[in-house]
DNA sequence: TTCTAGATTGCAATACCGTTGCATGCCCTA
DNA sequence: TAGGGCATGCAACGGTATTGCAATCTAGAA
């Protein structure tokens, strides 16, 4: 993708396009998994730790990532759709293969509704699959 | 409950009945809300905290407890319900209370199911529903 | 009862992840 | 060009999970 593109992307998150920032999200788009933070520092070897870490706690503020907590003990990240708000009903279910143990973002998988008890006031809600993906089967 | 019925409950999972189990497991039974390690630390400062790790990774081999992943950096434990083998159709919802901290097995509320793409073969799920629970609300 | 093997417990130490403070550097604007 | 604000990089810290090893306990055999 182009520059351009890529600052488009930032820009329309209210996210000043700085080049670590760029560098980032196009490391983002090239992944078919979401990432963990040490994922991405081994990818970028010249780039910071705690600089990457704050880069993607501000994609995320702005809505341009999600994190998942897959339960690997590392939180990671995936973009989110365009136009994605991470309200519950643009949430979707994660995946986490126990072979390769990548985890995916399966957008076109939505969250079953479930009935909570009366006063439950639901705001947030997070779906993890585990097994064994396609790709290991 | 009657020591005698806690020791049951152990032997009944293949699990040595010690005088550290038996107090974790009377522990486990009074909560209405999953527990952290930390948590059971403190309700008994005697006991070592890395002895009361082996005992709770312990009941979760065994299949007496279950863990929950709650995204609040600690992982909390929880008893099964009688007979639970924790395959996904003894899974339930948990609920993660944003106010108190809390975290709770709904039992009664079942994972609804959901589709995955071929050649995804599932193994676990683990649905975390957070907002506000019944007392804080 | 006594002995022994194996399981359990307790202490110490470690690894790893997430997070914050502070100083420096860069960019944009007035 | 000077100044302010944001971004970056380095260092340090805190918390949780985890392992190694030695001491202790338990259960079963002799």
């Amino acid at each position: 993708m182009k520059i351009k593109e890529l600052e488009q992307l930032l820009s329309a998150r209210h996210i000043k396009p700085t080049a670590m920032r760029l560098l980032v999200l196009e490391y983002l788009q090239q992944q078919n998994a979401a990432v963990s933070l040490k994922e991405a520092e081994e990818a970028y070897e010249k780039a910071d730790r705690i600089t990457l870490y704050r880069t993607l706690k501000t994609f995320e503020e702005k809505g341009l990532i999600h994190h998942i907590d897959d339960g690997s003990g590392a939180t990671k990240y995936a973009l989110c759709e365009e136009g994605c708000q991470c309200a519950p009903e643009d949430l979707h279910v994660h995946f986490h293969c126990n072979s390769c143990q990548k985890t995916f973002c399966m957008p076109k998988v939505a969250i079953p509704a479930f009935q909570l008890p009366s006063r439950f006031n639901l705001q947030e809600i997070n779906l993890m699959a585990k097994g064994i993906c396609a790709d290991c089967f």
